[in-house]
DNA sequence: GCTTAGGCCATCA
DNA sequence: TTGATGGCCTAAG
């Protein structure tokens, strides 16, 4: 468990339902800029009895990485839905409750 | 919308 | 030590 782990899964522990952030953003937000493909990494390497939001975790055009066809992309999908997200293909919506311009 | 091109960093062959 | 790969990023056509 480095450091940089911590931190990670801490603010992401932290972010509140309703929001999303992206892989630059977060890393940049644990203290590491430039780490965004160790998020990527470290989200494929998460157990998938998680209880960590990893689906708030989107690329800086708050689009869904995975393929369509993907089980991960789907879960992603429909937790971001039950969040108050507007999901249009595999692009995110920003809902009207939440403070993202 | 798309692709290229550059850069970032850990991990593995 | 390279080279390739990865839920990536940004900028530029």
């Amino acid at each position: 468990m480095t450091h940089f782990k911590s931190q990670v899964f801490l603010i992401l522990d932290a972010l509140p339902q309703g929001e999303c952030i992206a892989y630059g953003e977060l890393a940049k937000q644990a203290g590491f800029p430039g780490y965004a493909r160790q998020i990527g990494q470290l989200m494929k390497n998460l157990p998938k009895d998680t209880k960590l939001p990893w689906h708030r975790v989107v690329n800086s055009q708050r689009r869904i990485s995975f393929a369509e066809n993907t089980d991960a992309y789907l879960r992603q999908k429909a937790r971001l839905k039950q969040e108050g997200w507007v999901i249009v293909g595999n692009k995110l919506t920003v809902n009207e409750k939440s403070t993202r311009k």
